[in-house]
DNA sequence: AGCGATTTAATCGCGTACGATTTAAATTCA
DNA sequence: TGAATTTAAATCGTACGCGATTAAATCGCT
């Protein structure tokens, strides 16, 4: 009755289980998360990054690449050309620092102000497809952000 | 003693706080673990997502694309360009079914399965970063699972 | 003032993710 | 049987992420 040898069903090696690893659960959770979010920020014209910076940007407006970089995670290779698309679009202006010529200040137009409107919906619309009730969804994003943090 | 008004801190939207998204903690917190692992994978000579492939196919060697595809929720447009990259490292092989030519077959190589070995220790020294206790971490990835699936 | 070190973005290359389309093989069923 | 449908992978185009490098501006220090 011992299964058949053909397969390598190496004897399981519990440290190495895809089942076991916060890494694949987290991969996979985030993946989902942008197929959840893609329909409705197409909607907006937005990608998932874009939306992300957005936000930052509808907090606060005039910030330099840098400091974006900072509140998103993310490095200037990364932001550079999301926001160069982003500009294409018309939603942010970029204009050297005159200041520090080696800052780029990154501004939201008129439209990528009036933008943030057409977005109010949006968390409300992810929540229902989260299917997590509130205090749990808030408990699961405080303890991600001490991730490797 | 109210704020300069040249910048827009447009009158929080409690709402769009990128502070308050489950998405961008997870987003955040991904791209934070691939980071992590990455010095580790690099002396495997694998990316993070064929580390996953690895994981997956140490657990059970000949496995369809589609197979793959499933226990890793990616499809085969992101699966083929990966899977020929192992291939082209000689960590597994690639051939049609001959039951039914649709489908290919990915099989690990005797380096492939060899190279679980020197896998091991890669989650030990992962955790050890992470820096959340293990019922924490348990608790968190099984929370994780649950997300948007 | 001058010059090396530092800081800031941009650039480049590689490897994902994924929607949309294509190709080929197997299956269905009239 | 054979045409239409379905299924499995591959292909293609776009947009990330990020390590490594580059270029330009500023800073620090004598």
């Amino acid at each position: 009755m011992s299964p058949t040898r053909t397969t390598s069903e190496t004897a399981p090696v519990e440290a190495l289980r895809l089942d076991r690893q916060l890494c694949f659960a987290l991969y996979g959770a985030a993946n989902r998360m942008q197929r959840l979010y893609r329909p409705l920020l197409d909607a907006l014209g937005l990608t998932y990054p874009q939306y992300l910076a957005m936000l930052a940007l509808w907090e606060q407006s005039p910030r330099s690449v840098g400091a974006l970089g900072e509140a998103l995670d993310l490095d200037s290779s990364t932001l550079t050309p999301l926001l160069k698309r982003l500009e294409a679009a018309g939603l942010v202006s970029r204009t050297r620092d005159p200041q520090d010529e080696r800052r780029v200040i990154v501004t939201l137009t008129d439209a990528g102000a009036a933008l943030r409107d057409r977005a109010l919906t949006v968390p409300e619309q992810i929540f229902c497809q989260v299917g997590l009730p509130l205090d749990e969804l808030t408990a699961l994003r405080d303890k991600l952000k001490t991730v490797a943090s």
